[in-house]
DNA sequence: CACATATACCTACACAATGTAGAATATTAT
DNA sequence: ATAATATTCTACATTGTGTAGGTATATGTG
């Protein structure tokens, strides 16, 4: 795939409708499935920014019939995790102890978040 | 304080080392300090940097005799915090725990990292 | 098969951020 | 006063982004 690219966030609500979709969707449908997030994008707006997520290696397009069929080349899953890694390091020198701890020092983990965490840590533990 | 904003990747390079040099710093030791990692950087460059770090919201300075002294407005920390937190909601829809699944998915977790994690989350426990 | 129509692709533009630094200005030591 | 020195002002090329009009292309229909 050679280079993954960052998504601009106007690209990025648009990749949430293509995942969304499912496998594949047709243009036809993903203009029609953003009307109702109601962007105010012209058509030919939302075009280009499905040429650029292409040109970014997130997605492809074939032809079928006189319309396109976007398809994305990474999961939902993948992407956030390309962005996650690029952050950690830098931010915070790839640290994820030091991205938790400006977290909780910044006092922006709830206790909730913190049972969940720890919940989900001494789950993992076990495969070791 | 008003409106932190995000700093650039040099702006960063710039900003360790005054956050590196204790509670302040003049020019001349900063320019002199920077030569040590040779960023090929013009003494007026740098200085743009830190002008531009100051508009946001990051530096002060003070004048003392015909040189500045640089004062951070905020620490390491509270950037760092600052940072985390916009990207975790801009990517991770504010969730934790999205951002550390997406790590392990992608098996950028190491078996320290995730023991490392793992003791600091039950020594938080003890807390509540 | 010609053609209207739908859709995609090409091109463009304004605006902001960034890296880069010369020119102009101010301050001080002598 | 003036030379030396450091700061602030101004500028410019490049890139990313949002925005979309104009042009090319493929197809369904008559």
């Amino acid at each position: 795939m050679g280079k993954l690219q960052k998504m601009s966030e106007a690209e990025r609500e648009v990749m949430q409708f293509v995942w969304a979709a499912g496998r594949s969707v047709s243009s036809a449908k993903l203009l029609d499935d953003l009307k109702t997030i109601n962007r105010e994008w012209k058509p030919n707006t939302v075009l280009t920014f499905l040429a650029r997520l292409i040109e970014k290696g997130i997605l492809t397009s074939v032809r079928h019939g006189r319309s396109n069929e976007y398809i994305p080349l990474i999961t939902e899953s993948e992407y956030k995790q390309f962005e996650t890694r690029t952050f950690l390091n830098s931010v915070h020198d790839g640290s994820v102890k030091s991205f938790i701890t400006a977290l909780y020092e910044g006092n922006d983990l709830t206790a909730e978040e913190i049972a969940e965490l720890k919940q989900w840590f001494s789950q993992k533990e076990a495969k070791e």
